[in-house]
DNA sequence: AACGATCCCTGTTGGC
DNA sequence: TGCCAACAGGGATCGT
């Protein structure tokens, strides 16, 4: 699913194609893709004649400023991801958002579960959206390990919690949760205000190593139809996954067997013998 | 305040 | 073989 390691992937492959860009022929196709704006149509409005400046991000959010203060948002959610076409190619199934740039390409967000969303916001309603309240970037800005104490002391949330809880750090999904914890030898239910400090530092420097491999290997595609890159091609992170989806499969680092279980409503892949 | 639960959505999978 | 319930999950929101 779209994680850091994924939107960051995406937007590498975008900057090309967007940055400095006119946005010209605009459209918005289902309701829930342009919902984060009060009126789906501002969606399309805000973007038609304005040049892209900065195509950036933020956790998993692709958040690229426009002419006039704008910013654009994108979310992938759980099945998104975009694609560059030629205007004239045949349009696939999900396809709920497209902009066309004075180059003549055309962008495509393709969401078949519409978890995700496209919004451009001003500035006051940046503020005033839950995304304002984002935690730092988990690759970019990553808080140090004492800040990462403080954050976790006396909490009793499972530590799988705390890392999917983007309000402290941002970028953090399911899979790669799986895979620091795993490298980081932590087993996903430890409270979060259990952790001693080797413990946190250990955590800490697992999320650049496993973040930044994610990125080199163009993220991870479970499958055909959910993420692939803007031109397509699957992501190859998916073969150095060593717990996430591997239940039953032996631990690369010690041989036990690898576990799952559910911690925070979400599965969880573990090694007991590595992960205490 | 912190935490857990629920909901949104649809393609895929697994059980009977 | 065919049908249908269960499952996947990021983030907003709500109840305790």
């Amino acid at each position: 699913m779209p994680e850091l390691p994924e939107v960051e992937s995406t937007r590498r492959h975008l900057l090309e194609t967007l940055t400095g860009a006119r946005l010209e022929a605009v459209w918005i196709g289902h309701p829930r893709t342009g919902r984060r704006n009060q009126r789906p149509s501002d969606v399309v409005e805000r973007l038609t004649g304005r040049r892209v400046e900065r195509l950036g991000r933020r956790g998993k959010f692709l958040m690229a400023d426009v002419e006039d203060d704008l910013t654009w948002v994108i979310h992938l959610g759980m099945s998104g991801r975009i694609a560059l076409h030629g205007p004239a190619d045949p349009v696939t199934a999900h396809t709920h958002f497209r902009a066309t740039t004075d180059a003549g390409i055309e962008m495509r967000f393709i969401d078949p579960r519409t978890f995700g969303f496209v919004a451009v916001f001003t500035p006051e309603e940046l503020s005033d959206d839950p995304l304002s309240r984002l935690g730092r970037d988990a690759l970019e800005d990553l808080p140090t390990t004492a800040e990462f104490s403080t954050w976790l002391d006396s909490r009793t949330a499972p530590i799988k919690a705390l890392l999917l809880d983007q309000r402290f750090v941002a970028g953090l999904g399911n899979i790669y949760a799986d895979e620091i914890l795993h490298l980081a030898g932590v087993h996903p239910r430890r409270p979060g205000g259990s952790l001693r400090l080797d413990e946190i530092e250990r955590l800490r420097s697992a999320v650049p190593l496993v973040l930044e491999a994610g990125v080199a290997m163009g993220g991870t595609s479970l499958d055909d139809l959910a993420y692939l890159l803007p031109d397509g091609r699957a992501g190859d992170y998916l073969d150095r996954l060593m717990v996430y989806g591997n239940e039953g499969e032996p631990c690369e680092k010690c041989g036990n067997v690898i576990e799952r279980m559910v911690v925070a409503q979400r599965s969880s892949h573990f090694c007991s013998r590595c992960q205490v």
